[in-house]
DNA sequence: ACTTATTGTTAGGACTGCTTAACATTTGAT
DNA sequence: ATCAAATGTTAAGCAGTCCTAACAATAAGT
């Protein structure tokens, strides 16, 4: 009755989908990390990485960095590809806003089967990234070259979004935030100044506003219109 | 970050879907009635049972009744509702065949949030039935008069089919079947003849076929085109 | 009436995934 | 070098959901 594609337990799916995206977003993946990610406590994620060593999914290094296997590896990807998207779906069909959409992906992803993922793509004439611009993995994206983070523009020069990273998207408000300002994907702007503390003054069309110092860090832009 | 409603645990849902459809369908709800359509062990259903009176969410009569309560019917429609919007959904936004999706929306049902849920109303138009021609709780949709199940027509006489019941739904092979033969809700055909077994032979429009006594006592039809 | 089938319950156990408390180790800053 | 912070592990335990085995009670068929 239900779908089981390699029966899968949702907790595996989970973390290997944060092991994924914190690598990506360039995090030591350590267990400590992934431990706030989830929001799960340090035990947990201790004796779940234990698991998914057994099961072969992750491999952790002497260290105490975590990398996933091959099999890891296709399963996070899977995840993280149902879950982006699922994003593009929620906000291109059914009219969610950023942040609805990501929380409901969030469950999504654990539900979706090849059938319907092979359909989703079909309908959104496959999409390469998800709304905030973060790369669909198996779609052949490749980010622009000269990418850089928002922090490294120069005061007047202008830019161009490419992604929120998902790092961001788990900061309460964040997408809320950056959707009602605008500052999303294609668009362009321009970084009016920056204060001392390093929160950056954009401006990409509307009132000009603050974005803080690690937010600024950490948004993917390319200098330029 | 994750969407709670009421909190309800996942097992509460799909229980309450059980003895609503049983209902539904009416077939006496108990709890061996409920092991099956489950496929659980008698045990654990007791179990389920008597926590979910606990819960307030059932009532079991004197005789092994089981009915739900307030509560727990509000949880079951809530469910069954989401279940045959995403079928809707499944079917007519994504093309899924019937099967694909009747087994996807076993599992969107327990992620759809309000939010959503009123998303695919609007996109579908407010459907006020399943592909099977099983009734949307909520949406006001009222069984045509007369409907009788497709056993009590007359040889030689035409039909409607109304729809599908759940519990069909359930058999192996069964949705596969009617929806390659086009015994589908809306379509018109002819009781050909029974035979003693209570096997129908009816004509929809392709090739004669026959429907099993069982199966002909299930569908709900309305006599005439 | 007697046997058989159906139904529900108890008892005991397993697994997943989480928690807190306590401790050991490592890292980092002064 | 030392003290504090960060990190990982052990241990014990709990909630949820399921299982099998065994048994009791009820319903049904001959």
């Amino acid at each position: 009755m239900a779908y089981e594609p390699t029966e899968h337990h949702p907790a595996f799916e989970e973390y290997s989908e944060a092991i994924f995206e914190l690598a990506e977003d360039g995090v030591p993946v350590i267990q400590a990390r992934i431990s706030e990610r989830l929001e799960v406590s340090r035990p947990a994620v201790s004796e779940m990485v234990r698991r998914m060593e057994r099961e072969d999914l992750v491999d952790v290094k002497a260290d105490g960095e975590i990398t996933l296997t091959g099999e890891g590896k296709t399963l996070a990807t899977t995840i993280v590809r149902r879950h982006r998207l699922a994003e593009c779906f929620l906000t291109d069909v059914l009219g969610l806003n950023w942040t609805d959409a990501h929380s409901e992906a969030g469950r999504w992803e654990h539900v979706i089967s090849p059938t319907v993922e092979t359909a989703m793509l079909k309908v959104l004439g496959e999409p390469q990234t998800c709304p905030h611009g973060n790369p669909i993995p198996g779609s052949g994206y490749k980010e622009p070259t000269g990418a850089v983070v928002l922090s490294k523009i120069d005061a007047g020069d202008p830019f161009t979004v490419v992604r929120i990273p998902e790092e961001l998207e788990w900061e309460a408000g964040q997408l809320e935030f950056l959707e009602s300002t605008g500052l999303m994907p294609g668009r362009s702007g321009v970084v009016l100044s920056f204060a001392p503390d390093g929160t950056a003054t954009v401006d990409v069309g509307d009132t000009p506003f603050g974005v803080g110092g690690p937010t600024a860090d950490r948004i993917v832009v390319t200098p330029g219109v």
